[in-house]
DNA sequence: ACAACAACTTACTCCCAGTAAGTTACTCGG
DNA sequence: CCGAGTAACTTACTGGGAGTAAGTTGTTGT
């Protein structure tokens, strides 16, 4: 009664059929099918579970949250997803791969070094701006933990980051100057320094009223870094 | 039977003393005082939360584990306390307060802006390795979250923030180029990656098996950060 | 000694992740 | 067309943890 989604409009879900009348229409002309096979379900499930994590995240979300949602009971997602873990973490992945390819086709398009730090920073900044939605599951809750303890979804989080850290590493490391060869602690260093700069800008553009263009960021970004990158260890 | 701290040696929870035997001794001399001012308490939970969060994540931990551990029953924090999140907010503030004044005080004892920075990066790194506690209740899980659905612990968390997030931003404004005024914006973007790029640095080195020293952490940040806060905006 | 209050406990409720076991619709070989 | 087999799906539960109502016991001031 509550349903705010009315899927498959007539058939209701029998044992509620008294009276006969329902509507004047004969229902012999196919009833929408109410089973899928899996993979339908599947993507349906990802779909709902990426919007509903999305605006309550990861905690404010209940299993029967999402099964309402899709218009299923609560096993055939742990059927189809093993756990709660298991289901956000098929977000996660999803998203992570859509993010991770815009920022390296962006990175990978630029003609020279400077450039492409730039392009990679707008290229991330505009891909939170167009899906807030994979912003939120990205970060909230499920991104926060950094404790061991805190189930599959940090991990997954983690390897996101892991990505990307490879990535500004790579990059570096081909801007590096001629003749040097910086320690890959340093390497490191600087990879999770913009990695984590790049993270929090992005949750602060999320929230501020009205955010500076991904342009705007991705500039002041790249001068406040360019100088130092070019200069790696130089001393 | 189970509990591993023996706090209150004699003195069983009462109603379990079929056989009047216990001890040989009489309890005639001041059982060792159950019962507590509300201030010590609070105290002693505060400490065992601490140290219970700091190992397990806000997540992993429940109010039974924190009332097990302080021997003494649930509704007694709650009392105090309020909730959950209340506990934890208040591990926070005064992990906080210690943090923001060690930082504070490196930064303003140092004699120049480059020296403030290095300062400031090395205090903050070095306060995480001697206390790791607090660095666990610091990030895990409260920290994540940046959704408003969270609850009051990642305000809270987002209060510790601010705090560094003013302090860098100061930091930031008396070191600019003499003549030259920058906006706000830019000010406020670099702030934020500062800040973001040291979070994930303590993140990082707290998991990796060697991490670097603080202060080989703090020469590569300042090496990168340097040069570009000099030339703020002077394109 | 005893009233009155602070410190504390037992024994619940409710919500949510996860599960056992059963039921119903599609499909494919005859 | 017709059952057997299986994939899709459900009802009805368990268990654990946050939070609470209402009562009990120690302490303290008079």
């Amino acid at each position: 009664m509550t349903s705010t989604t009315p899927k498959t409009p007539p058939v209701p879900p029998s044992t509620t059929a008294e009276s006969g009348v329902e509507s004047g229409v004969v229902e012999g002309i196919e009833p929408p099918k109410r089973r899928r096979n899996r993979a339908a379900r599947e993507r349906e499930m990802l779909e709902a579970a990426e919007r509903i994590f999305g605006e309550r995240g990861y905690q404010g979300t209940s299993m029967d949250d999402v099964a309402a949602e899709v218009g299923v009971s609560k096993p055939l997602i742990y059927q189809y997803y093993g756990s709660k873990d298991g289901l956000f973490l098929a977000c996660l992945a999803r998203l992570r791969a859509q993010l991770l390819e815009t920022v390296s086709d962006a990175v990978l398009a630029a003609t020279d070094a400077e450039d492409a730090l730039y392009a990679g920073f707008v290229a991330w900044f505009q891909f939170l701006d167009d899906h807030p939605h994979a912003w939120s599951v990205l970060i909230d809750e499920g991104m926060l933990s950094t404790n061991p303890a805190a189930g599959p979804a940090a991990a997954a989080t983690d390897e996101v980051r892991a990505a990307f850290i490879e990535l500004i590493s790579a990059m570096v490391r081909m801007n590096l100057p001629p003749g040097r060869t910086a320690d890959n602690d340093e390497i490191e260093i600087i990879a999770q320094s913009i990695s984590g700069a790049t993270e929090r800008l992005a949750i602060w553009r999320s929230r501020v009223p009205a955010p500076p263009t991904p342009e705007k960021v991705a500039r002041t970004l790249q001068d406040l870094l360019w100088q130092g990158l070019r200069t790696l260890s130089t001393t």
